[in-house]
DNA sequence: ACTTGTGAAGCATTTCACAGCC
DNA sequence: GGCTGTGAAATGCTTCACAAGT
């Protein structure tokens, strides 16, 4: 199989994981490595992984495995990350700063070049090395910027109207940060990052745990 | 069917979803919802929504949908957020902090009683009203201070060790923001928030889309 | 008339298992 | 012998569609 249909989601965020840990292997100095020693490293069956890879093309040397370099160099590209993303953040606020200042971006494809909000005691100062924009001038000065891709970094309730400036704007992806649904027109990729939704998942495995600790007791008395 | 084997993961999370809408509902003051409303507040299909709640019980009449009380109520308690839950946060970096301030905290029942690093620079500081620790003693006060959630908030290389650390202190569910994977033992519950991941994921997304409108202007030529 | 709860159907994703290659 | 790539099987999740309830 080569170019293929297409793959589904949850293949595409292991590639990203994939990734990581070749990005690594690399520089450990590693030269080929097994669907199944790349799956001990990152938490993945081996068969997922060739799986997964299948969607794009095939990678491997039956009785070696996959050329580290090779394949780091090939994923990069499927995955885009041979060019450089410009990035804006709308939301200067706890959350948008530390995005701005986010470790996992120095030494990635990843620029931030521009922070917008609407409180008008931070806009003009700076954040890291980036000045605070006024969001209201956020089509116009993109025209330069040429951000393509938008994180959401406000309130729930202002979220959507983000969302509309950052189309209008140009962007063709958005990762929001705030706790609400957005809709955008097609050919604008969205996921979403939902604190909230997370920790209470994790609230009810709690729960689950405690109750057959219970159920466990109840049966040894 | 009532209290019943188990829910799927999305389910999970999409309960939570409903109860954040439930929750602004009740306070507009609606008194009854039907699956079909719920639905497209929240964007999830009717079906999915009674499918979701027909893991946990029926909470419906037929003809006239949800109390909305009343299912907020009962979701709030399935969910386990009908106590308190005290958060230990460990790395005071920018996203550690940024944590430890998310509005979205407030009114909910989830409490940061202490923040952790390892940096001398960082320890004995306050951040927003709560001192930061040395996260060396993280078991030690953690008998008094009583977190049953970690969120981790440190660079990947010491993920597992804080993780270690946070199981050692009695913690049952950990939030891991670091980039990389923890193992813990059965019984505590994890979620991972990838950033890198969620925004390479992004650029595949838009790499497509312009693949697609490639081929829609080659094809009319 | 309208809506729930739910088996059954449909679709998506993961895992198996093995032919073919190094 | 060891490993890949992949159909086929298994599992998991979502959607359909309708009987039963109000």
């Amino acid at each position: 199989m080569q170019p293929s249909g297409k793959a589904p989601e949850p293949t595409l965020s292991r590639l990203s994981l994939y990734l990581r840990c070749l990005r690594q292997l690399a520089k450990d100095g590693a030269k080929t490595i097994s669907s199944a020693q790349l799956g001990s490293h990152c938490g993945v069956v081996s068969a997922q992984i060739r799986k997964d890879l299948s969607y794009f093309g095939e990678f491997g040397k039956p009785g070696t495995g996959y050329e580290v370099q090779q394949l780091l160099s090939r994923l990069t590209e499927i995955m885009q990350l041979d060019q450089e993303h410009r990035v804006a953040i709308i939301g200067a606020g706890n959350l948008g700063a530390a995005l701005a200042g986010y470790a996992g971006f120095s030494d990635s494809p990843f620029r931030i070049v521009g922070i917008f909000d609407n409180n008008f005691n931070k806009i003009g100062r700076m954040l890291w090395d980036v000045e605070i924009l006024d969001v209201h001038r956020l089509t116009e000065v993109n025209q330069h910027m040429r951000a393509g891709i938008g994180i959401i970094a406000v309130p729930a309730e202002a979220a959507q109207e983000v969302a509309d400036r950052l189309v209008d704007a140009g962007v063709r992806a958005i990762l929001n940060f705030a706790p609400s649904r957005i809709e955008v027109p097609p050919g604008v990729a969205v996921r979403h990052v939902d604190l909230t939704r997370e920790i209470e998942v994790l609230c009810y495995h709690m729960g689950r745990v405690a109750e057959e600790q219970e159920a466990l007791s109840d049966a040894d008395e």
